[in-house]
DNA sequence: ATCGAGATTGAGAATCAATTTCAAAATGAA
DNA sequence: TTCATTTTGAAATTGATTCTCAATCTCGAT
């Protein structure tokens, strides 16, 4: 019979790693927090704080925006999220937990992330910071276009209703 | 005796430019818009429409801030500037006169902005693109860090003031 | 030079995401 | 239970940017 090793949910990692972090600094365990995180996590993609709030006030309708904006932060500042600016404004969360760092694929038409790690280009990027003297912190590389789907969507369309000129 | 071929000012050919792309869309042109344009190409550099309004106002007084926000605008739609989202929040500009693409190494601590170039990593990006079938309209890569002037302040901060423990 | 349709302006209001404020409620160590 | 401290939700505030609107300006046609 084939056994698969018992694993945590990532949700119930991140709140384990959570309650440390927050003792250790003196703040409090709250119910909010916990839902908020639980929700976050059972989520999968880039979320914006919007969408966050909605899945939550589902669960809670009592939980105001604040408190997701505050504990987004504190996810973010104990490493296990980690906040993104992508072209559009506001700012989204995706789940830091145990990931490598990677670089992200945006479709400007409907929205899509994809995710991509390149050794290569981390590599280059490197070199580049070193020949200019910098030490980097961090850094940001973000590709905007079509997605497949749409790339294919816009041809249909280019197919049935030609630019009439 | 050398004669050096006469060249127009970025300004002035920003202006030209700015002027048939603005009459072959049926607006006008106005003393405001000239002299933001003017200013902004006098300029070098990344400027936030902040800084730009200052150096605006200085010579005009007048001149209001919704004008210098709708006179980016259009010189990004007519591609003769570009804009750039640092981390920050606010959109600055950089003058895209007959401009190669390149990508930007900014310092956390002091804001200057370094530009450099890299034909390796635009191809790896190209490639990355096409394995996922994304067509890429544009990109943004970022590195965040300390420039060589902000290390060696700290540095020296750091021998004449160590961390006590 | 004058006219007039339509574009542009400046000021202030509006918007949007995010942060701050504050009084009331919750937490947790003693 | 007590109580100093932290947290919360709602509303106010901020900061960047956009919108609104009445007054003004531009420019091609007179």
């Amino acid at each position: 019979m084939k056994r698969v090793a018992p694993r945590k949910s990532s949700a119930a990692t991140a709140r384990e790693r959570l309650a440390s972090w927050i003792s250790a600094r003196g703040l409090k365990a709250t119910r909010q927090r916990d839902l908020i995180v639980d929700t976050f996590f059972s989520q999968t993609g880039h979320l914006s704080v919007d969408e966050l709030l909605d899945k939550v006030t589902a669960r809670d309708p009592s939980i105001g925006a604040a408190t997701v904006y505050r504990t987004m932060k504190i996810l973010t500042d104990a490493g296990l999220a980690s906040a993104r600016h992508f072209e559009g404004g506001q700012t989204r969360y995706e789940a830091a937990l145990d990931r490598h760092h990677h670089d992200h694929l945006i479709c400007t038409s409907c929205g899509s992330i994809l995710e991509f790690e390149n050794e290569r280009i981390e590599e280059l990027q490197d070199r580049v910071a070193e020949q200019h003297g910098f030490a980097v912190t961090h850094h940001k590389l973000e590709l905007y276009g079509l997605c497949k789907r749409c790339q294919e969507k816009d041809e249909y369309f280019r197919k049935r209703f030609p630019d009439p000129r």
